[in-house]
DNA sequence: TTGAAACAGACAATCGTTTGCATTAAATAT
DNA sequence: ATATTTAATGCAAACGATTGTCTGTTTCAA
């Protein structure tokens, strides 16, 4: 079996927690040069690898961080986790990822099983069907962050992106180029990014003085086959839009540009595209989307940051949210309406 | 703080031991039902959660498994690694997901960790540098499964998919269109997935008694730039090849096109191609893209079924090495040569 | 009525570390 | 030469579960 700190200092002729402080290096403890070299070198001899869990048990700290996500696939998410998982990586935590597709019930499980393994803190983009179960882990005094959607009245450290000014932005431009009739395809309602986005969507209308037209805000998830439909939905109205905000990300975006080329629509000559899509593919599609654009390395990071100085302080911090910038990636997929 | 199982114990008046049981489950020592309920009636009262690390330390079971791979960021790692996280779910296991960025040292570093944490196994998709370092665990004793990529000489579970019958298949649609100028863009060199493509584009070239011109095989890496320097470099050639197969994934592929776009010239008019790449985004892509796709989701299976098979059996098991198929899918990016 | 079998649960060791405290030996001060 | 620091290490108790063994009751057959 393993060796462990016991077999070390039996090779060496020392007691075991003479071993332990030779290898966590710190204390003031002082060890003679002599013993200090001869423990070094049994443990390479040996190969003596330290057991993190009797550590984390001892330590009540496992260095472990949970990050619950609804999709690791969504490229958004993935870029996120990705960075997290580098910085924790550089400060030798490890990054346990849950996706939660969506699902409440997943995230109260993964909540449950990430504090059942000790986890020093968690950052979550959570589903918020509800919050108790979130508020339940903050009361239990585990460090958390949220990131991407957060709940407005609940106090923690956050980081979001300025959804509703992206949007204005996107309406603005679109606007500008002489469209009046601009579709909003959402996204999951209930979510907190997507509401924002849908403000800004209204507020941007309303600045402009067009009217919000009801059956011009469509769409009900995140998934392929959700934008396709309800594009479809979109293109069957008697006065159709000229413009489209796709606010889902680029499952749904994918999903609405099959419908559109399915009715026989040319992008963006007869009807114009703004989209919350991945950059990396973007310029390659049959039209380059016009996008708006995370940083999301950067959200990570904040994120990231945010939560390791809540597990390194011992008293609480006071909550901050951060907000991060997007970025306005002008392509071919928006132009003056026809008519 | 959080409640313990001696707390619970405490609470009924009953010993710690009889609580575990109780929660097990397991075993046939009988616990009348009368403490049976009060237990649980306790469980619920205190809002009990065991604790992982504990459980871990003293069954040496941690419930985990490690999955190292290149980068979950490539769309192929990580749908397969959103399958075993997804199985893992199922049996109970959390999944440690490890990026190597095809860096050796990374990966003998997680590998460290992982054991260290005491997972009860690995799947790895090796950077294929060394191997050394993959054997030491193996004769650990720790159950470990290959994807993607394998060390012909060593006996070893894993899981990859027919490279070089792909590649020949691809091969074999473009002679057939009438092609004569096929050049191989490759990716990183000494990755096994890659050589056995190359292995198939040879065997191909071969079999249809077309010469092997050395600087029709270009690419050194998986990225992005590496895609495009290497194409900038095949269409500097003065005899321009007519078809491009290419085996480095998405990232490489889109380098590619983009080089070919700044060329002036046109898919599939002046030029074929035949990539490797996600099937997700390839439909909606200038020139929707013939590809080679894998079956990710049943890679990820069959890897997490072996792994589990082999944890949970006491004694070794006889090592088997499981080929997924992949399939083509003809979009438009391949036509007949102009001259 | 007694002895054996079956029940229900307690005890204590253990997993591999870490860490406060105690102890010894050496060094320095008085 | 003795008292006092200081350096170098040992001791043992945690951390929170699991599990083999042991003990004290019942139950029931003979």
């Amino acid at each position: 079996m393993a060796p462990t700190l016991k077999d070390v200092a039996a090779h060496v002729g020392v007691h075991p927690s003479t071993v332990s402080r030779v290898l966590r290096g710190k204390e003031n403890l002082k060890i003679s040069a002599k013993t200090h070299d001869k423990i070094l070198k049994a443990v390479k001899e040996l190969n003596y690898i330290p057991d993190f869990t009797a550590r984390a048990l001892r330590m009540k700290k496992s260095f472990t961080i949970g990050l619950i996500v609804p999709d690791i696939l969504n490229p958004y998410f993935a870029r996120i986790a990705r960075r997290i998982e580098q910085l924790g990586f550089e400060k030798k935590y490890t990054v346990i990822v849950c996706n939660t597709d969506e699902d409440q019930q997943k995230e109260i499980l993964f909540l449950n099983q990430l504090i059942s393994r000790g986890v020093d803190g968690i950052i979550i983009a959570p589903v918020q069907d509800s919050k108790e179960h979130i508020v339940d882990v903050i009361d239990k005094n585990i460090p958390l962050v949220l990131i991407d959607r957060i709940f407005e009245d609940i106090n923690v450290n956050s980081v979001i992106t300025n959804n509703a000014e992206s949007v204005m932005k996107a309406v603005t431009h679109l606007v500008k180029l002489g469209h009046k009739r601009i579709a909003f395809l959402r996204g999951q309602k209930n979510i907190y990014t997507i509401k924002n986005r849908l403000a800004g969507y209204k507020e941007a209308l309303k600045e402009f003085n067009l009217s919000l037209i009801d059956n011009y805000i469509v769409g009900e998830g995140f998934e392929f086959e959700d934008g396709y439909e309800a594009t479809l939905k979109l293109l069957a109205l008697p006065k159709l839009p000229t413009a489209i905000v796709s606010s889902g990300g680029d499952l749904v975006t994918l999903g609405a540009i099959k419908a559109i080329y399915e009715k026989g629509l040319k992008i963006p000559e007869d009807i114009s595209i703004i989209a919350f899509f991945d950059s990396l593919y973007s310029p390659f599609l049959a039209t380059p989307l016009t996008t708006i654009t995370h940083y999301r390395q950067k959200i990570g990071e904040k994120a990231f940051k945010l939560l390791l100085k809540q597990i390194e302080s011992s008293k609480d911090m006071q909550a901050k949210t951060i907000c991060v910038d997007t970025k306005f990636e002008l392509r071919d997929s928006t132009a003056k309406p026809k008519n």
